[in-house]
DNA sequence: GTCTATATTATGATAGAC
DNA sequence: GTCTATCATAATATAGAC
């Protein structure tokens, strides 16, 4: 493996290569999650950044590593925000940490629907991509869901269970809305991601879940 | 668009070209719901149902129609257990109702991975394949769930909200699980469609949504 | 009904001009 | 860094032998 995948991300990249490589991370991001990893094709990728196959290549040599730079750029994003939000949360009581996380976390599946899409769309076969993803995002977003239900099945707030099974009712109670998102639209003819009904999805799982 | 997409299952067709169908459709529905229908192709079917790939032209035509048959299969099978689930619960509360078809549908999302699978494979993107989906088969099962949970919102068993939230709310919570096995099994090494764990699930289910 | 051969297009990756 | 041209392979669909 070339160390060229990380080439315009490094110190001497130009603005200008960044915001090409940015643009064709952005692009993948959406066909990778919308088609999977097969489905979706480099040519398909670069028309829609806009930017030439070539170009593809050039910033991260194979299709796999611009799978893996895609996948980063959203889960660390992600990341960070979980983690800003646990720590601004620290001292208020259980339930309201639930509450709010749970608040923050449809408001995130609606604005960002690609990274659930990716997840489930790599979490259906045993392979290195889905062992890759479980590895560097998925341990830790796990770990932190674990540490905050541990502690509001103590106190009673949900009835006890392993925290593997509340994980998956919650993020797919949470997500799954805007992860079908045009199938919705067109079976009801309500827009997923207008900013009431994200807010009412959201109401909804707190006042099912939290009562 | 020529007649014979439905040939084999046509009167006349003989026990072995039934079975030849049939095996193309079980690989087809395995590699749609895992791959999408463009990351599949009728190579990787042909190979995994053990049939030559020329069979698929055959008895399909084309890879579009062995998708629908394929659709068709898991959807209508799922349908036909509903209703009769329905049926049988008529005379019941509608508590018992809700709590019963919610074990129903976690141990239904077990068995049949597949077709939450392509429902969100499909859900994804506005194109014909989501459309036909919709109006063939999500319609009538939403309106099967509407008008139970309806009436559940009227007795105050759940929080009144748009039957549309609670739809894939509950739909989510009770198949991620399964639609992602592999990830949480390479996650927590627990294997979501070990039986005990099937159970675990709708019980966590049904103790967090029907208190 | 089943199978082989193939026409045609699309794919990921490479080579090299600029 | 960017772009065009191209190689080798894999894709869907077709034609026709058996």
């Amino acid at each position: 493996m070339s160390s060229n995948s990380n080439r315009a991300a490094s110190e001497g990249a130009t603005p200008k290569s960044q915001q090409t490589r940015e643009r064709i991370v952005r692009a993948a991001l959406d066909a990778f999650a919308t088609y999977g990893f097969d489905g979706a094709s480099t040519r398909q990728i670069a028309a829609l950044a806009g930017e030439n196959q070539g170009l593809i290549t050039y910033h991260f040599s194979t299709k796999e590593s611009l799978w893996k730079a895609a996948v980063d750029s959203i889960f660390l994003e992600f990341r960070r925000e979980l983690a800003e939000r646990v720590a601004v949360l620290a001292d208020a009581d259980v339930r309201t940490q639930l509450r709010l996380l749970l608040i923050f976390f449809v408001r995130h599946a609606a604005r960002r629907p690609e990274q659930m899409r990716l997840m489930i769309q790599e979490g259906k076969a045993d392979n290195a991509r889905m062992q890759w993803l479980v590895e560097h995002h998925l341990k830790d977003a796990f770990a932190i869901f674990g540490s905050i239900l541990d502690r509001a099945i103590e106190e009673g707030i949900v009835p006890a269970a392993p925290v593997v099974h509340y994980f998956y009712i919650l993020v797919g109670a949470c997500s799954l809305l805007f992860t079908v998102a045009p199938e919705c639209q067109y079976l009801t003819g309500d827009d997923p991601l207008d900013p009431a009904m994200v807010e009412a999805h959201a109401e909804t799982v707190v006042n099912l879940i939290l009562r």
